[in-house]
RNA sequence: GCGGUCGUAGUCUAGCUUGGUCAAGACAUCGGCCUCCCACGCCGACGACCCGGGUUCGAAUCCCGGCGACCGCACCA
């Protein structure tokens, strides 16, 4: 402990409290610990089960979206397909006298002038030279740098025991999407748009994760793809949440360095191009909604493009949405990429499958195309054993050019052989296209399942009279209701447990506590972000009601047990307010 | 990974300088008593020196290593 006591700030009271009451807490305790793993107790796992429901209610269910459950370690061809395996390592020195570590790439950008997409570029032994070449020192100490490393942020790992296959832990799910892109394209009965979503743990090898929820080895990724026709762009919820406001912190401003923040609407920012995809901005304004339903004002939301060279390798525009925490300022929860046809279309170059979608033309387009059939007759005789290879070579060339030069020039250079006329048929064809094949664009949000949980918790937590309460938003509460006898003794216990059996009955999430005298239970209640407490006294034995206390505001209404599930099934959906449970007590 | 600070019951702290009747207190939890509606009071119980090695007759205390935490640097595709 350091001798100067400061007050703790809000991220520490909240694990603390996290850690206490069975929220979350390090993994592998035992063992010492390990950072970067968290466990989720009951009150955790729940909470972050409600929050996924939300968010499930959200997006999923209104819009054509189907949740799948993929594998967590995928063969390295995945992610040498999605680009990861060249993009997700960075190539670090370290300086042999202050072993600091730095980006080699980086260094060269800013001490040799070399450009960002050139730096990339270069491998290990290029680095060293440039390094060397350029006499680069260590820019804290003026040291010399050892050997430039790779350093892999994603864990490797063999597949099978005997085998020499490289797998990878996912540090995303989206590829377990993109892979099963037919199948899935099959089960939305083959019409765009339609999106896959995917709620799993995700690895990434962070080098110093240390912020509790915020930055963890193994998480929980929402990666949801949405994947559409680029040549009908169009967003058929827009008209929905058109005039939802977003602020937005855009990349132009940035390069000016100012972090100034624009507030538009949806469709504003959609008409001064601000976002490019209407879906994108659709989501957006989906995210917002759901951080506000989890307890974030808008105000302390907000959403910041990113520059082109911060951007994924597969991004052609991209926005986080960020939140604002006490401990840190401003911290990602989600992110808003337009991957464009790049991941389908690289799974198609790499595995050879046809990530293609057929769209039927309103009516086929008649076309009349130049052919050009080789005559192997001819051609035979003249290139003996490589005809067959000239008669292919012919058949990809553009038929256009062909016949213009041999109508030119008599005949038509094909490589190094020269096509007489007589060789070929020039014939027109006509073409009935019923339509075409194109590869579909995807616009990407992703959330953080993990900081979404900490941001609840950072903005449910009250202070009142010295005592720490969640508030969370009703629909997010862990416990929904808490049953407790004023005293234990004269039947009470007996009267609350048959209020505490039919409530559980009735599907709500109950706790029963009998411990400690009534002030303590409301405590322990609120502390753990209980909404309901349900009461009963020496009255309930007289005339079969109760009391019930709202965490947020202690005031306390009198109804009849009879009346308790259809009133709150009313509260928890949102169609009843505490007033509306009983007379005032 | 570097530098600084630090690691004692579920939580917060005392003890460490000067090694030895030293493992203490408060809160929480559990049991009991009290007609008890906002952490009431009283009685009782459970419960800890981060791990490993070294020095020593003896280590929570000194030394070394590891693990972990916090802050700063770097990193966060």
């Amino acid at each position: 402990m350091s001798s100067e006591t400061k007050t703790p700030d809000k991220f520490t009271i909240i694990n603390e409290l996290a850690r206490r009451r069975g929220f979350f807490w390090q993994s592998y305790e035992i063992y010492g610990g390990v950072s970067g793993f968290v466990t989720y107790g009951f009150l955790g796992a729940k909470l972050k089960q409600n929050i996924e429901k939300k968010l499930r209610e959200l997006f999923v269910n209104k819009l054509r979206i189907l949740e799948i459950e993929s594998p967590v370690i995928a063969p390295s061809k995945v992610f040498e397909a999605s680009g990861h395996v060249d993009h997700f390592k960075e190539p670090m020195v370290e300086c042999q006298k202050c072993k600091r570590r730095f980006r080699a790439d980086h260094l060269l950008q800013e001490f040799a002038k070399i450009g960002e997409s050139e730096a990339e570029k270069l491998s290990l032994k290029e680095l060293k030279e440039a390094i060397e070449k350029h006499e680069i020192r260590c820019p804290e100490c003026g040291g010399t740098f050892g050997e430039p490393k790779y350093f892999l942020t994603m864990f490797k790992t063999a597949i099978g025991p005997y085998s020499e296959a490289v797998g990878y832990g996912r540090p995303e799910a989206a590829q377990g999407i993109f892979v099963e892109f037919r199948r899935l394209y099959d089960m939305a009965r083959e019409k765009l748009p339609f999106g896959a979503l995917q709620i799993g743990h995700a690895l990434r090898n962070e080098i110093s994760p240390r912020q509790g929820l915020i930055r963890l080895r193994e998480f929980t990724i929402i990666d949801l793809e949405f994947f559409f026709d680029p040549e009908e762009p169009n967003c058929f919820l827009l008209k929905d949440v058109e005039n939802e406001t977003l602020r937005m912190v855009l990349a132009e401003s940035k390069l000016r360095g100012s972090e100034e923040i624009v507030e538009v609407t949806v469709k504003e920012a959609l008409e001064k191009s601000y976002i490019k995809a209407e879906w994108q901005a659709v989501f957006m304004a989906l995210a917002k909604k759901l951080l506000v339903d989890l307890g974030v004002p808008a105000e302390k939301q907000r959403f910041i493009e990113k520059l082109p060279w911060e951007r994924a390798h597969y991004a052609l525009q991209s926005f986080d949405q960020e939140v604002y925490v006490e401990r840190w300022g401003w911290v990602e929860v989600s992110g808003h990429a337009y991957r464009t046809d790049y991941d389908l279309k690289r799974h198609m170059q790499f595995s050879g499958a046809d990530m293609r979608v057929f769209k039927e033309y309103e009516k086929p387009v008649e076309t009349e195309q130049t052919v050009i059939k080789p005559l192997m007759a001819k051609l035979g005789p003249v290139f003996k054993e490589e005809a067959a290879k000239v008669a292919e070579v012919l058949s990809k060339a553009d038929p256009e050019d062909v016949e213009a030069s041999i109508k030119k020039n008599g005949y038509y250079m094909l490589g190094e052989y020269k096509i007489l006329p007589e060789y070929v048929e020039i014939a027109r064809q006509k073409v009935k296209e019923r339509g075409k094949r194109f590869v579909p664009h995807v616009v990407e949000p992703s959330f953080g399942s993990d900081r979404m949980v900490q941001f609840a918790l950072e903005y449910a937590y009250r202070v009142k009279d010295d005592r720490s309460v969640l508030s969370f938003p009703r629909d997010i509460a862990p416990i929904q209701v808490g049953v407790y006898p004023l005293v234990s003794k004269d039947g009470l216990p007996e009267k609350a447990l048959q209020v505490y059996k039919m409530l559980l009955d009735e599907g709500f999430m109950v706790e029963y506590d009998e411990a400690g005298s009534i002030g303590r239970r409301y405590a322990r209640a609120d502390e753990i972000g209980i909404p309901l407490g349900i009461t009963v006294d020496y009255e309930t034995l007289k005339d079969n009601t109760v009391t019930i206390r709202d965490r947020d505001s202690w005031k306390q209404v009198r109804s009849g047990i009879e009346d308790l599930p259809e009133l709150l099934h009313k509260y928890f959906r949102w169609k009843a307010n505490f007033e509306d449970l009983g007379k005032p007590f």
